[in-house]
RNA sequence: GGGCUCGUAGUCUAGUGGUUAUGAUACCGCCCUUACAAGGCGGUGGUCACCGGUUCAAAUCCGGUCGGGCCCA
């Protein structure tokens, strides 16, 4: 049996090293955005089952005549690799200069990037290695702010006030995904607001309150919605407002919105749109009356005081509550406001909706997410982060009259954080200025890839490209900010098809997560039943299907490996280990499988153009295992020794053996290279021959073979009640049934089933006598 | 809360109006046969989630209920 780790290695180094999926570009090509991993991860059994996907398609594509443009990448910016960097090297914002924490992200992120794609690599895919690409790079870099000036020009990008998330601990900003849950012990004040009681947890941020929020089906405050109210100490007035995420029974039923006391406030505020007053600043508040440049802490105290001597406080409850924090830290977060970078995207709505139409969609339903969330959009873009490592915005603002200035075309990439050039304000002059902090979001990179790939290979000439590969996770993000940028810079869209892939569950359905312990790595399965059988398994489902990973399907894709090899090894022991010469067909059974063939051809490539893999998987199966191998071969196993019909046989037997690898290489490259190198000795590559084609000349009238087989089964059938090996001998057989078929084509069952003497007698219905 | 999606033998799955519901796997029985026992042949196993409607005819179309998943809030 064959040894799929050595076999493996051996093709997937040939590959390599012979540059066989080099693109070359020519008169007819297929691109692919391939979706680059992230550098802070490692593979995981859902890259195992996507990425495959993936190239099934680019393998049929390439032997289909197509020059296929299958491009590798890495994405390496942003708070994943900034997390990463922190956690291998022990660093951080604070302990590092600015420069030194960027060229160590640069430096861990290349030393990942060596190894990284060894794990996609080992799976087999037929994508250039050699050439990748990562978002960091300076070549990245530059197109990333060339294309961010454009939408400058375009007056698609600006500047505005926005919200954002930080640690009053660790002094930074932080994102999303880094907060967690916990609940604290803290105070609920309940205040007197001037003619109406409210409870706050937050009386320090008082100055910043810009309304009052009730439940609208509150009895006790309905009549109060759209009366003002004075801020106890600061004496402007606020509106009560009603909403339905008011909980009744929290305090008084009323609570202050405050710019901005927890996310609810922040909510809130972008739903009602309410002018925000902006008191906590660098964690420390200061409202121009009262407090005055005083922590959190201190300020609480301050305020309380005052509302205690003035009376505005009826009582203070202790209170268990849940915060978002700092995971890192523990320390509850704070929102601030500051200016950020948008790219203006409210507007096109309708146009991006259409462009979303002009692409197709597999699974189809997949662009009604698309679509609801285009046309759900609130807010415009926000492309700033409050991070470090990231393409940096190529802009700096002057002191003196605030006029932001650009960098020149020519000057990209640059790092205004780090550049040491003298530049003046084009307005006004001055030379004190400051240069943006804030990088960009991700995904204002990712969402160029692209162009990215195409620029990086000089070819954007074949934008917009054919094929975007991605999981429905990220629609709303990778899918919708790449659509959204190729109309904005182009005008087009950025490819004709996108195709999306599902999720991998355990085998209960249930999400794999470190914590759950459920957890399958690649690597062990590609070790245990091989690349090929991983990827026969990633072939189980149609495309944007969830898939549970079973072992029972690994072990299919496993038996077919070795049926393949069998096969193969049956037909050069039939022939002497001699490679057949092409002749003419004459004997019916021969000609009975190559019409099989012809009909498996046409089904096999029809679904493959849809990209249903599985139900071309499925119908190439049926043919292989059921017609092939259990039947022709089992049937040629004696007629192969006959010497009017040998020759035919064997060649019938290896074209239709050399089809079916041809058919299974782009789900199985490994066991399918190896067997058509032996084959076809001296041969480049099975993955740049082409596809089999549907020949209409082959086809043969099956319905006489067709019964013959079925008449077999009933022998079968016979012999197995009869508790009888197959290839036990038979003495006598009475058939009834077409008399005529069952005489002219006697030898086969004959010679199959090791009868010695078949009597048939003439019915309407087809039965063995027993 | 909103959107999308799924519910078919123990398990997984095909099947978008028309014979007896597809196949895999598991299980049981038989067979080492001039490739393959990780094989071959045969068999057991299903109120197609539930309720109602449309139709001569529903797993399939429509409405509702229940349950799982994903995304968004």
């Amino acid at each position: 049996m064959i040894d799929t780790v050595a076999n493996e290695k051996k093709w997937k180094d040939y590959w390599y090293s012979n540059d066989i999926f080099k693109f070359k570009i020519g008169e007819k090509n297929y691109t692919i955005d391939t979706p680059p991993p992230t550098v802070s991860g490692k593979m995981h059994v859902g890259h195992a089952f996507s990425y495959p996907q993936q190239d099934f398609i680019a393998r049929y594509k390439r032997m289909k005549g197509f020059n296929v443009f299958y491009p590798w990448g890495f994405d390496d910016n942003g708070l994943p690799t900034e997390r990463f960097v922190e956690k291998e090297r022990k660093v951080t914002i604070d302990n590092t200069p600015l420069k030194d924490y960027i060229e160590i992200c640069k430096e861990v992120s290349r030393e990942a990037e060596k190894g990284l794609y060894q794990a996609w690599y080992d799976t087999g895919l037929s994508a250039d290695f050699k050439n990748y690409i990562d978002t960091s790079s300076d070549f990245s870099i530059k197109l990333s702010q060339e294309m961010f000036m454009e939408l400058v020009e375009k007056k698609r990008a600006y500047r505005d006030e926005a919200p954002y998330i930080t640690c009053p601990t660790c002094r930074t900003a932080i994102s999303q995904i880094e907060m967690k849950d916990a609940i604290i012990n803290t105070e609920l004040v309940y205040l007197n607001f001037n003619g109406i009681e409210i409870a706050t947890t937050r009386p320090e941020m008082l100055g910043a309150c810009i309304a009052i929020f009730v439940n609208p089906d509150d009895s006790r405050y309905s009549h109060m919605i759209g009366e003002q109210v004075e801020v106890p100490l600061y004496g402007y007035k606020v509106e009560i407002k009603a909403d339905e995420s008011i909980d009744r029974e929290f305090g008084t039923g009323a609570e202050m919105l405050c710019t901005f006391g927890d996310q609810n406030d922040l909510s809130l505020w972008k739903k009602y749109g309410i002018k925000a007053r902006v008191i906590l600043k660098n964690n420390k508040i200061n409202d121009g009356k009262i407090i005055n440049n005083l922590s959190i802490k201190d300020a609480r105290k301050t305020i309380l005081d005052m509302l205690r001597e003035k009376d505005y406080v009826i009582k203070i409850e202790k209170i268990k509550h849940s915060v978002n924090t700092h995971e890192r830290c523990g320390t509850p977060i704070e929102i601030g406001i500051s200016k950020q970078w948008y790219i203006k995207d409210l507007d096109i709505k309708d146009e991006l909706i259409e462009f979303g139409n002009k692409i197709e969609w597999v699974p189809e339903h997949m662009k009604t997410r698309y679509n609801n969330w285009v046309t759900g959009l609130k807010w415009d873009w926000c492309i700033s982060r409050q991070r470090y490592f990231g393409v940096p915005f190529p802009v700096w603002y002057c002191n003196k009259c605030g006029e932001i200035i650009f960098a020149g075309r020519d000057e990209l990439p640059v790092d205004p954080r780090l550049d040491d050039k003298k530049r003046q304000c084009i307005k006004c002059g001055s030379s004190d200025l400051s240069p943006e902090t804030d990088v960009m979001d991700t995904w204002a990179t990712s969402s160029l890839s692209p162009t990215l790939y195409l620029s990086h290979i000089k070819h954007m000439d074949l934008y917009p490209m054919d094929a975007r590969f991605q999981g429905h996770d990220i629609i709303t993000s990778w899918a919708f900010t790449t659509i959204l940028r190729s109309y904005l810079h182009y005008g087009k869209i950025p490819w004709k098809k996108i195709i999306i892939s599902g999720n991998v569950y355990d085998p209960f359905g249930q999400k794999m997560s470190k914590s759950k312990g459920n957890i399958v790595e690649p690597k062990s399965i590609i070790e245990t039943y091989g690349a090929d059988a991983l990827r026969y398994w990633a072939s189980t489902t149609m495309q944007g299907e969830n898939i549970k990973l079973r072992e029972q399907d690994l072990m299919r894709g496993r038996k077919t490996v070795i049926k393949l090899e069998n096969s193969l090894k049956l037909i050069m022991l039939l022939s002497d280990n001699k490679i057949p010469e092409k002749t003419d067909i004459n004997f019916p059974v021969n000609k009975w499988i190559m019409s099989k063939m012809q009909h498996t051809v046409k089904e096999v490539t029809e679904y493959m153009e849809n990209s249903e893999v599985m139900k071309a998987r499925i119908a190439l199966d049926k043919f292989f295992w059921n017609l092939y191998c259990d039947n022709y071969l089992e049937i040629i196993k004696s007629e192969a020794s006959k010497p009017d019909r040998r020759g035919e046989t064997l060649y019938t037997a290896f074209y239709i053996m050399e089809n079916v690898l041809k058919m299974y290489s782009p789900i199985m490259p490994f066991i399918t290279e190896e067997l058509y190198h032996q084959m076809n000795p001296g041969v480049s590559s099975i993955a740049l021959e082409s596809y089999p084609e549907f020949d209409y000349s082959l086809l043969y009238s099956e319905e006489e073979i067709d019964y013959i087989i079925n008449v077999i089964d009933k022998i079968r059938n016979l012999k197995s009640q009869r508790k009888m090996s197959m290839a036990a001998p038979l003495e006598i057989v009475k058939i009834h049934g077409k008399v005529d078929l069952l005489e002219r084509y006697k030898y086969i069952p004959e010679g199959l089933m090791h009868i010695d003497k078949m009597e048939i007698i003439d019915s309407d219905e087809t039965f063995i006598e027993n």
